[in-house]
DNA sequence: ATAATATCATAAGTATTTTCTATCATTCTA
DNA sequence: TAGAATGATAGAAAATACTTATGATATTAT
């Protein structure tokens, strides 16, 4: 059986005072108490930690290693103490930042640029996945904050509105005849939402090509190789020479949500993450 | 205020388990008793150390850094019972501590090396019996503590999961041709088990030899002279050349555990007993 | 001397803390 | 959609700690 905390606060009281009342009217606790307290301890250490003495009470040897060893193991409890209350309160933490990468290419950057001018010392480790999966790595603790594309609601989740988007077809600018290609990935449940209310007919003999890259459609788009499924903010952002390509073909509406737990991110640091996080766009 | 170590123990099995439930089956107390320990210590902390889901439980930043730090609190709390007075250290008792020779093989070696540096005044009387019957006279007060293989429930036992193991058929590495024999004790219920799981042709014209000695098993499986059934720590220990026989071929899952009466052990050499057992593996 | 005062120890009753039983609400699984 | 598994909660029981009252003995003041 090991001391217990309290036995140990009584025995460093009474050691320092060398009177067991004395330390009792400090302690605000009865003599007694602490002669029965000191005979537990001394009952379970095997070994006896003070002669009695009408003056007061005088530490054995035992008394006093015991007194060295309590006292480190106090001050080892207070920076414990100590380090849990700074990590509550600190600017300087990292968090784990999901985003599917067509969302992260247009919000990422500003992201990033905020962060670095209001909060240095936020560190930020980032996580890619489908727009579903983050969502649901957020709520299961494994991401602290997530970019997500028209989420679910769910009753642990704070779901904060960042902004629209718009996928839609585009083509090069100044591109004369394009080949009849379409660059897209069709894994985004935004690209087959389109795809499926696009009529076959419409895009008989076009060879359709999957990327998972969006960086990749938009050059090869560019370069007039094809015509490529795109988010807007994409397809515009460095004022890239796209335009689309066809009025009439089908528009997904995105909406961009931040996404996070409602018990996590309650820290001061969390705060500013989901300040910055929502009021870059 | 500081923890009590019984509330540290509680938490780093919980954190380690990831379940309360799970956590309090090990330490052999009830959930609700673990759900308030973990409360009583976030009060004391002023932190919460885990997120509660209907999955388990997930450490917060701060349960994570506490668990970090949780052990050498531990270690130096054990620390100040140890070298007040070696020679006074009046921890003596005599226990009968009982076990079936296959798990001794690999449990009672650490178990005596660590009763010798911990508890030096404690003498152990050694009992050899199968499991059942262990755990049943554990139960009748004629055996204070058990290490016992997949034991039966029972309202007054304790039971502590140590460890796994797993019973299998074992051949010498390099052995070429190898007799069609089969050495096991057919008295062990999980050799039972794996007879009776393997087809009888597969092994129709071999010989069982029967034998309740697993070292001799052991040493004549590795001498090449047939195949042997035995618990992977025994099959493994000392560097011994064995290979499984054959992956197809039925597996049994060990799981052991200390066992002791709840109204037993509960004076001070008996919970260090209790303590160094559940610990060894 | 002797009464007053201070020391720690002890006994018995009380209070607090811890644990258990029973039950609930929720979520995942078959 | 029923059943199993999760953690939370309430109330009773058990274990532990504390207080009051008192004792025994040494020191100090009168």
């Amino acid at each position: 059986m090991l001391a217990s905390p309290n036995e140990i606060e009584y025995f460093i009281e009474v050691y320092q005072m060398r009177h067991v009342s004395k330390a009792a009217i400090r302690l605000g606790v009865t003599q007694p108490t602490l002669t029965l307290s000191l005979q537990r301890l001394e009952d379970k250490l095997g070994v006896k930690l003070f002669h009695r003495t009408k003056q007061g009470v005088v530490p054995t040897e035992q008394g006093s290693l015991f007194y060295k060893k309590s006292h480190s193991l106090l001050d080892s409890w207070n920076e414990l103490h100590h380090d849990l209350d700074q990590s509550l309160d600190t600017l300087h933490a990292n968090f784990k930042v999901g985003c599917h990468q067509s969302v992260g290419a247009y919000t990422l950057p500003r992201f990033f640029e905020s962060l670095q001018k209001n909060a240095p010392g936020i560190e930020i480790d980032l996580i890619h996945d489908f727009s579903r999966k983050i969502t649901e790595r957020v709520v299961s603790f494994e991401i602290d904050l997530g970019f997500v594309v028209n989420p679910v609601r769910h009753p642990d989740l704070v779901l904060r509105k960042m902004g629209d988007d718009r996928v839609l077809f585009w083509r090069a600018k100044g591109a004369g005849s394009i080949p009849k290609k379409i660059f897209a990935d069709v894994n985004l449940a935004q690209i087959q939402d389109i795809l499926g209310k696009t009529h076959a007919k419409e895009f008989k003999d076009w060879k359709l090509i999957n990327t998972n890259s969006l960086e990749l459609i938009r050059t090869l788009t560019l370069a007039g190789q094809g015509i490529g499924i795109l988010p807007e903010r994409v397809a515009k952002a460095d004022g890239a020479d796209l335009a689309p390509y066809d009025s009439k073909l089908p528009i997904f509406e995105d909406k961009i949500f931040v996404a996070y737990r409602k018990d996590a991110l309650s820290n001061r640091a969390g705060r500013e993450l989901v300040r910055l996080a929502t009021f870059i766009l």
